[in-house]
DNA sequence: ATTCGATTGGTAAAATATCCCAATATCGAC
DNA sequence: GTCGATATTGGGATATTTTACCAATCGAAT
């Protein structure tokens, strides 16, 4: 696995923030002619460094009013365990990250709904019923301050 | 504010996951042919609904190896004391999310980092200078069991 | 200095986005 | 139901952009 160079980072972070930038504007902002510049953001895609290109969706647009952390324990960590949470969690669109975490809770997760009465029904319908969960707590967010998908390079 | 039908929503739900698809192939996808699509598309972009386009990288590749989420309680919550910090929570390549939240603590960040090492210069240089912090708690994440961009449509 | 390997830049062809206009569908009023 | 007005669709021409090829350049080790 090759390092990233300066011009590597350089790509990365422009098209982390506008991937609809051209060859071209990318090119001069990184300094290179296209050619190289496409090559190198070819390559940057084919070692999986760019995972993927995605659009980004107004929440609110959306009606998604409700942001919600929830805290689990699980009755029990062991492997199997963890593995049977992981693959419930994943199916449901509602929740878009879970950490496994250090600490006195097991996962931490980040749910969106429309409003309350939805979340309750994602509560009732789809987390409590899932075995194996000793606690679950919910922490509401007031507000979104910052959210960022550009990693630091 | 005209509402999103079904078909817009379709396209929303491709765009969030490929957003490289060309019209031809996203046309196809939701039923419709390159003409329509594309102004439908471009509709949601002007609206706001589509905010950006953007390249998701690999953190692992990036050598950032830790992620974090930290508790914040402020010294006092007043709208001033509350911008401030969002401020300069906001500059922070850092951070990645920060949430204004319910409950006993005030924000909820996401913050990542290379290293514990570099998480604690990020804490020392940055976070536990601000003014006007009552407390800060710091709990790691294991790994990340999902992490998705794509909100319900 | 010279050679080898890797990286670069220009160019041309292919793929794609974008715009215009006619045709079609949708909705409300009668 | 029928008509008319409005919004939406589809096809095709044009402009942009991506992509592949090849020669030129750069850098390092000898």
């Amino acid at each position: 696995m090759p390092e990233l160079d300066a011009i590597d980072r350089k790509i990365l972070g422009y098209l982390q923030n506008d991937s609809r930038l051209t060859m071209q504007e990318l090119a001069d902002k990184v300094g290179l002619s296209v050619s190289p510049c496409h090559r190198r953001v070819k390559l940057l895609e084919e070692r999986g460094v760019i995972s993927r290109y995605i659009a980004t969706v107004d929440q609110k647009a959306l009606g998604l009013h409700v942001s919600v952390f929830i805290s689990i324990k699980l009755a029990r960590q062991k492997e199997e365990d963890l593995n049977r949470f992981a693959r419930a969690i994943s199916k449901w669109d509602e929740v878009l990250e879970c950490y496994l975490m250090t600490g006195n809770r097991d996962y931490l997760l980040r749910v969106v709904a429309a409003d309350l009465a939805s979340y309750e029904t994602f509560l009732k319908t789809k987390l409590t019923r899932l075995d194996g969960i000793a606690s679950i707590e919910s922490s509401f967010a007031l507000s979104q301050v910052k959210y960022s998908i550009a990693l630091p390079v």
